[in-house]
DNA sequence: ACCAGATGAGACATCAATGTCTCATTCGAT
DNA sequence: ATCGAATGAGACATTGATGTCTCATCTGGT
């Protein structure tokens, strides 16, 4: 038995199904099971067995989501430092994500807001608290709320992974692109 | 002969039917031609019969969501004054439209890129053209694209009307956050 | 009042995706 | 090499939405 895993006989790995989904989903996000599959190189029987449905295989990618994106605010550490800094390293870690995450937030729109799931609650206000310390540091306007700037933030990382799928923008000028916006806004400032 | 419309008897008004549709499609995106026909007020058959599919409705809101936007732009007289005073009044003008523009935009991402509607190509050109004028007039920072400053621009509307819907966001604040946040960033700045 | 044309309601066939199941094959541990 | 477990491929039933059709009813113009 060196080869159980969380109870279970290994086979597929299913975070590397996980991935291929994720990958798939956030460019087409109609695509169906057995595209999934052979996105994942397995059985469309295979994925059944592993995801009991499409909920649930959205359900997991959520779970996915939300992790890495804990794990983005890790990294960042969002608490220490310059508020508008932490703001630049949250959106470089979370650069990988962002694909994943704009597919989950436009599922989340589509099925009805009914249950605002805990895991998103607790990102959102992961964000929102970096948004209010900064305004409590002075760095940040106060006549912007920080669920705005939360929303924000969400929708041009959104905008910005499908310019760059769509080659309307080039990748490497993702984080600048976003963080700048973001931060400074369109209009010319007298500093820099 | 005298409720001859576009060479068709009058009957159920079209635009009517295209607004109930787009108000329901904008909250809830799946919803079922059922569904839309009830909206409408109509039955499932003559909404049928006005549009020989479901394709066929969304791209009649299509056009819809394009002539809307292209009368806004008009509104707006993008082309007159400072740049950053002519994004105001943009984003004032499009407000009424945003949830159906948010709709069509994810609606366009759904379903493969392939080929780019000449209506969308337009309007791009137009927010283009105008931040490439703001950039050239001095007034808008250059190391954004105008290319991407369009992506962010269609990308802050949606998710302000998203967050407007959702209650995240107070209505009467939807211009003003969009604009400040598009213009001036969320960095506070010395001048104001 | 009459009539052509449009509507609404529902029956119906179709279609695509989903979910379940079977079975031969393959893989890994021993 | 062998055995148990997991896989892949495909058959199959189910489901939900779509699109078509019919027919009774209604409406507006004459």
């Amino acid at each position: 038995m060196s080869h159980l895993v969380y109870g279970r006989l290994m086979s597929v790995d299913r975070t590397q199904v996980l991935r291929a989904a994720a990958a798939l989903l956030s460019r087409r996000a109609t695509a169906t099971m057995d595209e999934v599959a052979r996105a994942a190189g397995i059985g469309r029987a295979t994925l059944h067995r592993q995801f009991a449905g499409r909920d649930a295989l959205v359900r997991a990618l959520e779970e996915l989501g939300i992790q890495e994106l804990e794990a983005a605010h890790d990294r960042a550490r969002t608490d220490e430092g310059p508020a508008d800094e932490a703001v630049r390293r949250l959106v470089a870690e979370v650069e990988p994500v962002a694909p994943l995450l704009s597919f989950l937030v436009t599922e989340n729109q589509l099925f009805e807001g009914d249950q605002q799931n805990e895991g998103w609650a607790r990102l959102d206000a992961r964000v929102s608290d970096l948004f209010r310390r900064g305004q409590e540091e002075g760095t940040f306007r106060i006549d912007l709320t920080p669920a705005w700037l939360t929303e924000a933030l969400y929708g041009l990382i959104g905008s910005g992974a499908w310019a760059v799928q769509d080659g309307r923008v080039a990748a490497k000028d993702f984080q600048y692109m976003i963080a700048e916006l973001l931060l400074g806004g369109a209009r010319r400032s007298v500093e820099k």
